[in-house]
DNA sequence: CTCAACTGTAATATTATTTGTTACAGTAAA
DNA sequence: TTTACTGTAACAAATAATATTACAGTTGAG
């Protein structure tokens, strides 16, 4: 994947943000083998494997740090009923709901969504 | 719905939460149709219809502030071929997937769910 | 062989968001 | 007419997101 080398300054410049925390999420898609970067004068980062053999499941996946339908619940009340079991009982359908979300974005690659930039 | 009612305060015991935000959230439910309240002594919230009868799609619109995926893209810059595009781009793939997620939820009732709490 | 332009990462500061608290007016049962 | 609630608002505290500064390491080019 020679082409397509873009350093974190020119990203950060693109999305109106911190080329430091650019990097800080590249460093986390690098770790999934998303994309790969070269140091060192001239270098940036580009993705790992072809666009079109990227799926949004992947990205998806990488990129999220809690499930979609969000998972901050603090401890509940263990003397209380409900309390006790809610979260077994969430995460199983958190988990279901999740494997459909994956389902649909493993239908779409990344060369897909870049296709519509005109 | 006479039966199943329950102050905020017992509620923010068996969820461990400060009983003002029980109340915020139940006043946004409330807004939504899902809930009712009985104000003054002996009072408290219950369902404003049967269980069996409220999908958790309307939960999950009632209760979400963002997409499922996420929104909080800040303003990207205008000058980038891609940023100029990206918001309308991103929006379009959110709704279909918040699409697939609300026909999922739609499926599920919260009588369903309740069930589950032996 | 050394300067320039990058990455990678840590440490810290700033800002924004979430959560909690206090306060109090309004309502209804007892 | 007291007691136990709801409904809100205003403010405080805690937490999380974002930004900044700093600097060691890498590589290409003169």
């Amino acid at each position: 994947m020679g082409d397509e080398l873009h350093s974190s300054e020119w990203i950060a410049g693109s999305i109106n943000i911190n080329p430091v925390l650019v990097r800080k999420e590249l460093s986390n898609l690098r770790q999934h083998g998303l994309v790969e970067s070269k140091e060192g004068k001239n270098g940036g980062v580009y993705l790992a494997k072809p666009a079109n053999k990227i799926h949004l499941s992947e990205i998806y996946e990488a990129v999220r740090q809690e499930s979609a339908l969000g998972t901050k619940r603090t401890d509940p009340n263990p003397k209380c009923k409900v309390g006790k079991q809610i979260n077994k009982h969430l995460d199983s359908l958190y988990n279901e709901v999740e494997d459909t979300l994956m389902q649909k974005l493993g239908k779409k690659t990344l060369a897909e969504f870049a296709g519509k930039f005109t």
